[in-house]
DNA sequence: ATTCAAACTTACCTTTTGGTATGTACTTAC
DNA sequence: GTAAGTACATACCAAAAGGTAAGTTTGAAT
């Protein structure tokens, strides 16, 4: 039986509003520009990090390190790194990161999904006085 | 039967991986800083400005006000104000607010639940030599 | 006449974020 | 011997985000 195999009422769980939780720390890098992106591509396969920048358009090379290293830290991808000339190194979700990454996807879906409704709302609230 | 009462096939669809699809931009309101709390915060039930603040611990007057002003913009957040001195205003979600305040709170919900696996997972990788 | 209250706005400044460009490492291909 | 390929690191700078503090409005209470 492993450590987090269940969910007993003892667990310390995160509160988001107040300051000082660390649970706002993983909200700022998952919300940070490019780490919803990210986990996002990664939710879809495996990628190397030449593909990633491909994928995610507008991100730089130094953002998208940055970006990874963040989620990595907290767990939730995994760098997997094969000592060859030129490098490769594979990035992919940790099983944490999975799990995290079917909300992440719901988020994301919802959006897009209604990006007409929003723009509409956009639009009529513009045209306010 | 209301403009958006159903997804049919023809409806646009955002695409987050591409640059300069309003998508991005939506998704960057709702997770600035603050956005995620406020949706959070206002599933909950109605507030007003001041009330806001106080559950929002660390945001300024400054933020939560451009916060609420950008998903007012979305047609997240919908603005209430009475007349009277000293001003009384109230903020509380949209019908398309509420749609997506469930995403919402099943993506911050994970962090809270998950934040012990999380801070065990950064442990872990701060103890790499 | 002064104070107070709520919801801001604004000016000013600091911190953080993000981009560009360049450097590095190492081996294979030409 | 030089170029190419990959995954970065780093220095430098510009832009954006964010905080603090003070000002604004208006009527009612003291």
């Amino acid at each position: 039986m492993h450590t987090n195999s269940l969910q007993n009422h003892k667990m310390p769980r995160g509160n988001l509003f107040s300051d000082k939780c660390p649970s706002r720390g993983v909200l700022k890098h998952v919300t940070s520009r490019w780490g919803v992106l990210v986990i996002l591509a990664l939710e879809e396969k495996t990628y190397r990090f030449s593909e990633l920048r491909k994928k995610i358009t507008g991100v730089s090379e130094k953002m998208l390190a940055q970006t990874l290293q963040g989620l990595e830290h907290d767990g939730l991808v995994k760098r997997v790194s094969y000592p060859v000339v030129p490098p490769h190194v594979e990035y992919s979700l940790t099983g944490l990161g999975q799990d995290f990454s079917v909300k992440v996807k719901d988020f994301a879906d919802w959006i897009e999904a209604n990006i007409a409704d929003i723009i509409e709302a956009q639009i009529a609230h513009s045209e306010q006085s």
